[in-house]
DNA sequence: CAAGTTCGCTAAACTGATTTAGCACGAGCA
DNA sequence: TGCTCGTGCTAAATCAGTTTAGCGAACTTG
């Protein structure tokens, strides 16, 4: 690729002035005495040339390259945490930089391979992304330089590195607000309280932030969550049987949060089957925004995973070398039909 | 990053030897006449001191930087097709490369910025994928290099570009060879023919390849399309109301082919909404093996979009440069439980 | 035994940029 | 006239590798 590329030299033989100072106008550095008639000789030069500067031997000098790593455990191919991606991808636009993406699968050799590759390729910064967020012990190699994790949190290090996540505990309060807001209060279930296959405890602090959300929210308004319904995991069909035992009750509830999309889903079906409707029987909330919610009839009212401003924010945590510690990102309420007045 | 790493000249001073033998070595060039000894030496060395090559340097005289460009409109951070980069990410890794992404958001703009910074950078080939499957005009700066389109064809350039894009028309065939196994023959109906609302004729070359398939097997079985409906758009919504007027004739089909996975999600809607059942009323085929798919009761049988196989083909085409024109690539029928014998 | 080969290795050039150190010239001043 | 100072610019070093050209010693060969 690019054989002939126009070097700096061509630049200044065209302009009739040295490399140095062909850099240093095109660079815009101050405090440099030439002519602006230099100036006008070196800019023109470089236009009418096509000239683009050669950035790995930019970098071999100055040390940076303009370039982010973006590694994740699979979070990259993760269809619906795209977001984080898009956002990095943006964010790194706006600010000039480029961002080079690897996946771990998981896999420590993997991980080893790909932060490897990274470093060798002096990056100026590395994302460390998860696909959910949980807490994760960065390789020793990456803390020489700057870090950001991104949807996950870590314990390991002794100084907190700066992290990026979403705000579940305010999205908890937020789900049952919109509730309330309706009318609902006493009888509100919660479907996928916790994962009950789960064998990691650290993972899953999601489930944990939002619970806690939504307990608080309801202590607040001087009620407590009616029914809690745990799930092997948080699959539809996970939602629809927790649903079907919720709705079979005698007091069964005008109202369910259900921890993600995909439970909503199953919710959904086992509401249908049971001859009732959303909203009118039983209002629902939700975690994520998956692209389903909006497929689903009526629409899902659900709080958005803010991936695009969690992959922006940490673009610029990795490039200004923001704060330790972490960076909550809130989540917005995507309003849509699943929430009316209790019946 | 890596302020202090360590330099071919402090594994040369290790090793008692020059930069050159420890270059050749560590590179195993053939025909150098260096001793096993030193040999020996240089690798401990290195290990020794960890000694990792820098990229940007080594670049800088061999113009390969073991890079490539995977550039995209929007494919990027689509959810579903994040398979392509996987794909592409795995080969990679396998090679020995790493990915640098870009999106374009379809904005020239953008798109010009992108491919700037990757040739900056020195990649050494470009993948340009687009969302779907269409024609696109690649731009010339491109074409000095190594270039595939992914996901794309073009009719721009002279000489034919590789590229690679899943083979529609036999997985048209492949679904209704999966009808005809089962028994239906003269009452299967098309839903979503094409999409009215496209102004772009060349976009959805896909529908397209899929309903030759489709007409080809069927008349090579002496039967032809019961009935074909045109939509608005793939969505739900459109499935939805398709269906619903194909139920209500009186000569309903026994077997539904839907042009992607969300049309057949609103054509289940539709089914279960006139009292009747997948697969014991209506069987249904359809393309893409979207994730709700799999979620969808019973599970929606499917011809699954080869993204990852897509995106392993054009990194090998990009490094090994491939033969010109396009790279068919089979598209898997998922075997889920939506297809049974007709009523 | 001189000339030519082969062996084992290295000095130095080169890649394309940035950056440091400093040169030549003219003006101002005593 | 001699000295300093400011102006406008450049030579050369540097970054970390790869590659070319070639050197000195040992070994063949006629």
């Amino acid at each position: 690729m690019a054989h002939d590329r126009v070097t700096l030299a061509d630049v200044a033989r065209r302009a009739g002035l040295s490399k140095t100072a062909a850099s240093m106008v095109l660079n815009g550095r101050e405090g440099t005495r030439l002519s602006a008639e230099a100036h006008q000789r070196v800019f023109q030069a470089a236009e009418d040339l096509g000239y683009r500067p050669n950035i790995a031997a930019r970098s071999l000098r100055t040390r940076k390259t303009a370039t982010i790593a973006f590694v994740s455990d699979i979070v990259a191919t993760t269809r619906f945490a795209g977001g984080l991606i898009r956002g990095a991808l943006d964010a790194a636009r706006e600010r000039d930089h480029v961002l080079l993406i690897a996946e771990t699968q998981g896999d420590p050799a993997f991980e080893r391979h790909a932060i490897d590759a990274m470093l060798d390729r002096q990056v100026d910064g590395v994302i460390y992304a998860a696909m959910a967020t949980r807490r994760l012990t960065v390789p020793p190699a990456l803390l020489a330089g700057s870090v950001v994790l991104l949807n996950a949190t870590t314990d390991a290090s002794p100084d907190d590195l700066p992290c990026v996540v979403p705000d579940d505990q305010l999205a908890g309060r937020a789900a049952v607000t919109a509730l309330l807001e309706n009318g609902h209060r006493d009888r509100i279930a919660v479907i996928g309280r916790n994962r009950l296959k789960e064998d990691d405890p650290q993972v899953s602090l999601a489930a944990t932030a939002r619970l806690e959300g939504i307990r608080g929210a309801l202590a607040e308004a001087g009620a407590a969550v009616h029914r809690e319904v745990s799930c092997p995991d948080w699959l539809p069909e996970h939602g629809y049987t927790a649903m079907r035992t919720l709705l079979r009750k005698p007091d069964r509830p005008t109202a369910v949060v259900c921890m993600n999309d995909r439970l909503a889903f199953g919710a959904y079906q086992a509401v249908a089957e049971a001859g009732l409707s959303v909203p009118r029987d039983v209002s629902v909330v939700s975690f994520d925004d998956d692209p389903i919610a909006a497929w689903l009839h009526p629409g899902l009212s659900t709080l958005a995973l803010p991936h695009e401003a969690m992959g922006r924010r940490a673009v610029d945590l990795v490039l200004d070398g923001g704060g330790a510690g972490p960076t909550l990102v809130p989540m917005d309420l995507r309003r849509r039909k699943s929430i009316a007045p209790p019946p």
